[in-house]
DNA sequence: TTAGCTATGTACCGTTCGGTACAAAACTAG
DNA sequence: CTAGTTTTGTACCGAACGGTACATAGCTAA
């Protein structure tokens, strides 16, 4: 019935390449050109498939919770809370200090986007920040084997903020073996118990 | 001798107001047309006094560092490690989350600076913070009185990141209180000794 | 083959960008 | 007053931006 001429690209697979410039290059830093470029296709195609820059950044942005950023949401299936977040942090590395990846987080440089154009696209950024924070804290209130200093709700915001900070670090070109150290050590400091009061 | 017509507007004062809008809207959300109309000058004045948008962005990165941002080499003053860094983490708080400032870090938003013509001043953000870790290493290693389980660089690091994480979250519109909360905990657990043997 | 549909490639739109040429304006030195 | 110097305002430059009109190519259904 529909007929038509057949597309001569595949959809998912330009998306992914959409995803990897917007990730190198930021939202405001990637042209239309780039993502044509990129992605093997025209912009004539590209407006038929995925609609305008900001709409290709959405799915974009959800094609990469689904699957880079994905650690995220599986880390909180650990079965303890030091688990989850050993995953998270350590995930935090691995994402944003990939070998064959851009360097940083997605989501943490499209906060930084703050031209004109850009604020729908740092506002869809911050609410998916805040759902993931949400379900961390959650997470962390069902969990009892946690240094009791700690209120869920402020470990979550906690975590992730170091997690950012080493989204940053990658980004600023730090070496992936410095960046694993330094979440190393982030994870010994959180989870490290207080003093014991001794005797 | 020289005479000449003079300058109808001060120099200083219009680099504080190149400032804010930097810090505000980032490298490339800032436009010349947003930077004359801030400072209050035209074009050829902007270009005659500070150079072009790079070299103008130059001396507002200097300014932020010996303005906003000089918390940071004062606090390597203070006389303890623990102090040291207690104002590193309250500063960045205070720094990013300021009531008449923009959120956020000029410094760490410049790094997510990737566009093709924000080369430069991405490479002088990264700069800039490679030197100012170097400098809390060094104060670091000579101080006695840190939890034991780290090396002064690696703690420098981290205090680094989270510093980083800190400017991420304000940037993401975190409330002031909450960023607060965040950055105690993290003193917290960054300054609290690991367990004591028991008897 | 033909009619109808969708995707493709090209060529273009108006706007905004960073940057500059140029003449009028405002000062100093003589 | 005049000559020389520097800043100011305006008007403009070529390039790149996001976005689109339009004709053609390639398919399906009859």
């Amino acid at each position: 019935m529909p007929g038509g001429r057949p597309r001569a690209f595949d959809a998912d697979n330009a998306l992914d390449r959409a995803l990897e410039v917007f990730w190198r290059h930021g939202y405001e830093g990637t042209s239309l050109a780039d993502l044509t470029a990129a992605m093997g296709i025209n912009k004539p195609s590209l407006y038929a498939v995925f609609g305008n820059k900001e709409q290709l950044f959405g799915k974009v942005l959800a094609r990469y919770l689904e699957g880079p950023g994905a650690y995220a949401a599986d880390a909180l299936a650990a079965p303890t809370g030091r688990e989850v977040i050993e995953r998270l942090i350590r995930g935090a590395v691995d994402l944003t200090a990939g070998e064959t990846t851009p360097h940083g987080c997605l989501c943490v440089n499209s906060v930084h986007a703050c031209g004109p154009d850009a604020h729908a696209v740092r506002q869809d950024a911050i609410a998916v920040r805040k759902a993931g924070e949400a379900a961390l804290r959650r997470r962390l209130e069902q969990a009892d084997d946690l240094p009791s200093r700690y209120e869920p709700a402020a470990l979550a915001a906690l975590v992730h903020t170091i997690s950012d900070g080493l989204a940053v670090q990658a980004a600023a070109g730090r070496s992936p073996d410095e960046l694993r150290q330094i979440g190393e050590l982030a994870l010994c400091a959180l989870l490290t118990e207080g003093p014991h009061h001794i005797e």
